[in-house]
DNA sequence: TGTTGTATTTATCGATCGATAACAAGCAGG
DNA sequence: CCTGCTTGTTATCGATCGATAAATACAACA
């Protein structure tokens, strides 16, 4: 209890408090650029998650709510007034990282029987890895995993419902076979080999950090080449011994 | 400052201490199955180390000491006469974890021409996954490689270096072609979408705990046929394509 | 059986964490 | 300008963290 009342006296100890952000040597008053303080209560309230989601991939969840807060350029009781606490704002970013991210073209996309599914294929995997190889989606998504967050598997569950079962079904559409109502499992699996594939060249480049040998496009193209010519070939040999017991 | 002098009378308000661990029914008295307290320094060592890593893989690497020292059975301070600090700790699971890990066997496996390279990596992937496809080993490799710690791309290096080279080299000699000094960048692509499809079953499973569709070795199985037959695709089309500019 | 060395525990420190209360500053409608 | 609501800050609490020092329990050897 050493000062008693703080009351913090505007004293000549320091300028005139530039009002923006930091020392800016040039005069730049209200116009555009960095419009810092006093925000309405939305747009901090986004600016906190967006900046929390940059702050978090790097640093994991249990970076602590003062770095977070100069990471924000404001103080850490501020957070408190926009969240109840630190686990309503992690919940927040879970919900805008992982589930607002799905494009409504995507499926089109994967369903449209007018173009060839290689094709689509290729344009399909260049932008959906556009959305989620990326260093903050990955570190979200494994940091999130590992704390065993329940929504990792409904993330999952939509990937598999979303992209690969239409995959499979549009495949084997278009090898002249109609596709089951339940996929067979091994097909199921294939398809998660694919996915899984290609997700680790991400977890290769951006969580670990590591020099890959290819563009990101470059490997979708070998990927799909493999993956095309392979499940075909499952395929067949799956016709020629049907009932293989 | 409650209690003055604590000295732990041994008054009768309990049982004299079965000196094991926990209350066992019948008398077991010195033999072998849970010799508990006052282990010699290299065996206390050792449990802290093992117990550590199924608690940190557990909880992550943030996990508090006090925790750990529980689930060992043991006081807190007890840590610090076997390692310096709390990272000495993690860097000793690090070692053990990663490098301790590979079988020399699977050197010999891998580069044994005298069998079929498919029969070949279908032992060595059920045998290598066996390994590392496993709650602690993943989830140990993920907090880690998320912490950003260097031993991750020396393990990604030795992957590349003892695994999927050697599949390509043995591949291309099974079709009769010579493999280059310096392997070609889509086909290191290829065979780490492989060994990525593989891994992230383990993701789903080990991870996620997502239910997958297929055991382990038909999911291998699987895996290695589109893997087969999607390759040797790709080989062919190169030989017939060759200066594709 | 007493001595001695080491394994283990009790008690505690300073730093840092999430969270809260109380106060100050910005901005609108009169 | 003044008044009142909202945004933002200062100061601080209690819990918990990693780490250390001092005291104690155990075991082997004499």
């Amino acid at each position: 209890m050493g000062r008693t009342a703080h009351s913090r006296k505007p004293d000549s100890s320091e300028p005139p408090r530039p009002r923006t952000a930091a020392a800016k040597p040039a005069q730049s008053p209200p116009p555009a650029p960095a419009p810092k303080r006093r925000l309405s209560a939305s747009d901090r309230r986004r600016e906190i998650v967006a900046k929390s989601i940059e702050y978090f991939a790097k640093v994991g969840f249990e970076g602590g709510t003062r770095e977070l807060a100069r990471h924000l350029g404001t103080t850490q009781p501020l957070l408190y007034r926009y969240f109840p606490n630190k686990d309503a704002l992690i919940q927040e970013i879970y919900k805008v990282v992982y589930l607002d991210q799905w494009k409504a073209s995507w499926d089109h996309l994967l369903t449209d029987a007018s173009r060839p599914l290689r094709a689509r294929l290729q344009i399909f995997y260049e932008d959906y890895t556009d959305a989620i190889l990326n260093p903050q989606w990955m570190r979200i998504y494994f940091f999130a995993g590992l704390k065993g967050v329940s929504i990792n598997e409904r993330y999952l569950a939509l990937v598999e419902e979303r992209i690969l079962s239409r995959i499979l079904r549009e495949f084997q559409r278009e090898c002249g076979l109609v596709p089951p109502e339940r996929l067979d499992p091994h097909d199921l699996e294939i398809a998660w080999h694919l996915q899984g594939g290609i997700f680790y060249y991400g977890v290769r480049r951006f969580v670990y950090r590591t020099p890959v040998h290819l563009p990101k496009s470059a490997m979708i193209t070998d990927a799909l080449d493999v993956f095309f010519a392979g499940y075909r070939s499952v395929l067949d040999r799956r016709r020629d011994a049907p009932a293989k017991a």
